[in-house]
RNA sequence: GGACCCGUAGCCUAGCCUGGAUAGGGCGCCAGCCUUCUACUCAGUCUGAGAAGAGAGCUGGAGAUCGUGGGUUCAAAUCCCAUCGGGUCCGCCA
């Protein structure tokens, strides 16, 4: 068995620091002149000469009884702008608002300044979240589908604690089933007696070996299918042979498993077994049955039909099967104990469960059965699905042995880095280029992944993506190794507390403002299930970076103006580190 | 037969939920800038070529019928309908 995960929740710190909302104020200002309206509407202008905010004066018209142009037109003459709002200006039919560039930048970089490594987390909302990722099968090693399951589950559930909701992760061990069976009776049959650190293979590919072999014997012997289910059956009335063999290379799967998610930073609050309720699962559909929801067939299996619901909108999902004639539990059987498992557990405000695409019409028929149930809870369910990801030479394939393993395109991605780092660092000693090697790979893996709206497939290309260059995990790394550098060469602490008349550089006010929008960009990635929105904002935060490095001299004589352009680079480098971390990416003082 | 997802420059991608100002990036391509090194010519300077960048950087340019057709709207990449192309699913497998 998997060791259950030693690793809480983090506790959540309170955030009290007092920030001016620009918004409001913006908002005041046109409520004296009876304009009311809400924060959503304000808008922020195509490029930064236009102001900070605006305010689209279409909606005005009927109201008004005017062209939206001459309301902005007037509007702009007759609001009298206080601070921190200097300038209202009309722009064809947009109302556009300039904030005090002074105060703005104060305000932004003394919060980050001061918050630190908890800029960008909100509040707490005693809001529970229960994520269910990977949830893999026992019966071999993780592959590049797990992999974008572990990123983005992980992923998002950052995103969530930074958001300030309570966040569990749990993840569901399919470990039993045919599946399972079928590598133990290849391991018994020919494996001997033989371990897999005898093989000097990692134990939960050593496992799936075994599953291969099967597939390949089953085409000499088809009797083999037969024996399986027979075992299957052995397993179920807890036959002692069978169980041992079980535990066995469950464990070594499990061992497996561990290795690759410590690889890929990520830790499970709790570890659910199938094994442990897959025949009190029959229980809710039980239940089901004397509210009326599920019907009997002549055969004796009980099913539930869409078609027939009152409800029109659901006739597609189909005639569905819940309980076998011969009363054993199905997939979607163990899904629905499994649901409501997790909300005895949890006592959930929002479960969320990460699959691939191709489960979408399992989750919708799985969460319409549970609304059906009655359960005051079926709404608060999500299934985060996320495409495809395809490899440079085609689709990966389990069947046919194509199928890229998780730790082979980890150890990849390493190798591809060392070679980089080499080039740069002949001299670097081995040590200290494995540690780069892991940071920069994975970097590299996790940003391609990320990046990408969960929605889409992708084609995943190593090289492009551990490129210093373009739009990977390298080029913001690099950003903030650096910022280290130069942070180093200062060899002082950052002040909060400097001249922030003297950032006035554009490329200084637009790198402040892009800073003081990575709050709103965590509730948008939380909102959207969208780590792809951190990604993109980083990759901005770390070229607008590149382009106020290159035009504005840090390290200068010129000692307040110096202070000044430390504060703002170190501030830069805590949001990319931060933003780094929502996409379990670690962020390297140098590379 | 039905359901869902995707379609944005040669390629990749953001924006779509919540309609608004020139559809934002990246790769590649073209033209430049900064720094260093190497080699060559030369008395020296200027210039040329190549390589590189712990400032792996920056600037500019070319490149888009937002799949297509219709509708709603003062306004559509965004909403609605239809259609085409790609993918996934519709199992008493998981």
């Amino acid at each position: 068995m998997a060791p259950s995960s030693s690793r809480k929740t983090a506790d959540f710190k309170v955030v009290n620091f007092k920030v001016v909302d620009f918004k409001t104020e913006v908002l005041r200002l046109l409520k004296t002149k009876n304009v009311n309206a809400d924060p959503s509407v304000l808008e922020i202008p195509p490029t930064p000469e236009m102001g900070d905010f605006a305010f689209p004066c279409f909606d005005l018209a009927k109201p008004f009884k005017k062209a939206p142009h001459l309301i902005a037109r007037d509007l702009a003459e007759q609001l009298k702008p206080s601070a921190p709002i200097e300038k209202v200006a009309a722009s064809g039919p947009y109302l556009n608002f300039f904030i005090d560039k002074t105060v703005m930048i104060q305000q932004i970089l003394q919060q980050i300044h001061q918050q630190n490594e908890d800029y960008g987390l909100h509040p707490a909302t005693q809001k529970v979240v229960v994520m269910e990722y990977p949830s893999p099968n026992t019966n071999k090693p993780l592959h590049l589908g797990h992999v974008r399951n572990i990123l983005i589950g992980s992923s998002v559930s950052h995103l969530f604690k930074q958001a300030g909701h309570k966040v569990v992760q749990v993840n569901l061990n399919n470990d039993r089933g045919i599946h399972i069976c079928k590598s133990m009776l290849a391991y018994q049959k020919w494996g001997g007696k033989e371990l897999p650190e005898d093989k000097g293979i990692k134990s939960d590919h050593f496992v799936g070996k075994y599953y291969v072999l099967f597939s390949e014997k089953l085409k000499e012997y088809p009797e083999l299918e037969q024996e399986a289910q027979q075992m299957l059956v052995q397993w179920e009335q807890g036959d002692k042979e069978v169980r041992k063999v079980w535990k066995l290379m469950n464990a070594w799967a499990y061992g497996g498993f561990e290795d690759t998610y410590e690889k890929l930073g990520v830790f499970f609050d709790k570890y659910y077994y199938e094994s442990n309720f897959y025949d009190l699962a029959k229980k809710i559909v039980e239940q089901g049955v004397k509210k009326g929801v599920f019907e009997k067939d002549p055969d004796g299996s009980l099913f539930i039909d869409f078609a027939n619901d009152p409800d029109e909108g659901l006739h597609h999902l189909g005639k569905k099967i819940v309980l076998r004639g011969d009363g054993t539990s199905i997939y979607i059987t163990q899904d629905l104990h499994l649901a409501k498992q997790k909300y005895d557990d949890y006592k959930f405000d929002q479960s969320v469960i990460v699959t691939a695409t191709e489960q979408n019409h399992h989750f919708q028929i799985l969460f319409a059965i549970l609304k059906k149930l009655g359960y005051v809870w079926a709404d608060k369910q999500h299934h985060l699905s996320y495409g495809m990801v395809y490899l440079p030479h085609g689709k990966m394939k389990s069947r046919e042995g194509t199928v890229v393993d998780a730790d082979d395109l980890i150890e990849n991605m390493q190798d591809l880095a060392k070679v980089e780092i080499r080039k740069r660092h002949p001299d670097l000693s081995e040590v200290a280029l494995q540690k780069r090697a892991h940071m920069i790979g994975l970097g590299a893996l996790k940003f391609f992944i990320l990046k990408v709206d969960h929605q889409r497939d992708i084609h995943f290309n190593p090289e492009e993506s551990i490129s210093f260059e373009g739009e990977t995990g390298p080029y913001v790394q690099y950003a903030h190794a650096r910022i280290c550098s130069i942070l180093k060469k200062y060899g002082k602490k950052p002040l909060a507390n400097v001249n922030y008349r003297l950032l006035k550089h554009e490329d200084e006010i637009d790198l402040a403002k892009l800073l003081g929008r990575f709050p709103e960009l965590v509730l948008d990635g939380a909102k959207h299930y969208k780590p792809s929105l951190i990604a993109h904002y980083l990759i901005q935060v770390a070229q607008q970076f590149s382009k106020f490095y290159t035009n504005c001299q840090v390290l200068i004589d010129d000692h307040a103006v110096q202070e000044a352009r430390i504060l703002l680079c170190y501030c830069t480098k805590l949001v990319l580190a931060n933003g780094l971390k929502l996409l379990g990416i670690e962020a390297p003082e140098e590379m």
